[in-house]
DNA sequence: CGGCAATAACTGTTGCAAACAATAATGGCT
DNA sequence: AGCCATTATTGTTTGCAACAGTTATTGCCG
């Protein structure tokens, strides 16, 4: 189903116009199936996103590090880490060659957490397996592109 | 500059994956721009997206009807349309058919505010304004091809 | 007609998160 | 030493999502 039917709109300014809408449908569409497959393990998508960064970090990370990571810029870091460390699934040290700056890790606990949701991994690449490679990487040039030739005002 | 870059990550499983993360980020990118555009009224674009919808129905819409019409479908309406009468951008009474449901309108302070970010509505579309029409329409093509080959499990 | 399930809206509550300002500690530079 | 930049954190407000529960109304079915 086309986007025009999803949201019972068809009056788009322009096929630009619409892929802006049809772009944020379409992440709201995607992250909502994301929160379905982190959930099983009580934790948000964002909490998820910290933990996989932690983990392809394989070595501590500051908050400011983490937050330049994340997909999601505006973050506020400090306080998701916060929640981690509640409950255990990371660590926390202050930095040693710069006491301004924190060592977070993620624990062993967190580790088994992101092994038991790997083991269902395909579950989740599965929700774009509707595209062929190419395809995504079609979606991936104008995506790119996007963001690229935007005038730098907005 | 390209996802890898953006979020300091080369290791994704493969093209969809990446894809994944992408849109995703994309449609931060995005909100984050369209957000600066509207908050000049005050409102978020949930708001935002309400009001439009209001004004482009013409007539009375239900709080379902409205839901069934927002980008964000998980979204809480009620209290959302209960912010926008609270700023008198909204109207609301009870329908004479069917008297649970209600009639929400846009008021013509609504309107007003609506027509004042028209003016400058040139800047939002903009925003795509880096891909040629052919492209944003192939990039609706693979949203659109996206969400309807999903498997429906997810 | 009376009962009852379905529908629609709303409320209460909890938790997550963004925004913004302010603070504190530290580091680097002159 | 003095000053400014950097980093993390905290406080506060606001918006929102999730979920359960409540109320009012409708339409249907026996």
């Amino acid at each position: 189903m086309g986007i025009s039917k999803e949201i019972q709109q068809t009056n788009f300014r322009s096929e630009n116009h619409k892929a802006m809408v049809n772009l944020i449908f379409s992440s709201n569409w995607l992250l909502e199936r994301i929160k379905r497959f982190v959930e099983k393990e009580d934790i948000t998508h964002q909490q998820y996103n910290i933990l996989r960064i932690l983990k392809g970090s394989g070595k501590p990370l500051s908050t400011l590090q983490i937050r330049e990571r994340m997909i999601d810029k505006m973050s506020d870091t400090s306080r998701i880490v916060e929640r981690l460390l509640k409950k255990d699934l990371t660590h926390k040290v202050m930095c040693l060659h710069d006491k301004r700056l924190v060592d977070v890790t993620i624990t062993n606990k967190g580790l088994a957490l992101l092994d038991r949701l790997e083991t269902n991994i395909a579950e989740m690449d599965s929700l774009l397996a509707g595209l062929k490679a190419e395809e995504a990487q079609a979606l991936n040039e104008l995506l790119d592109k996007m963001r690229e030739k935007a005038p730098v005002a907005y």
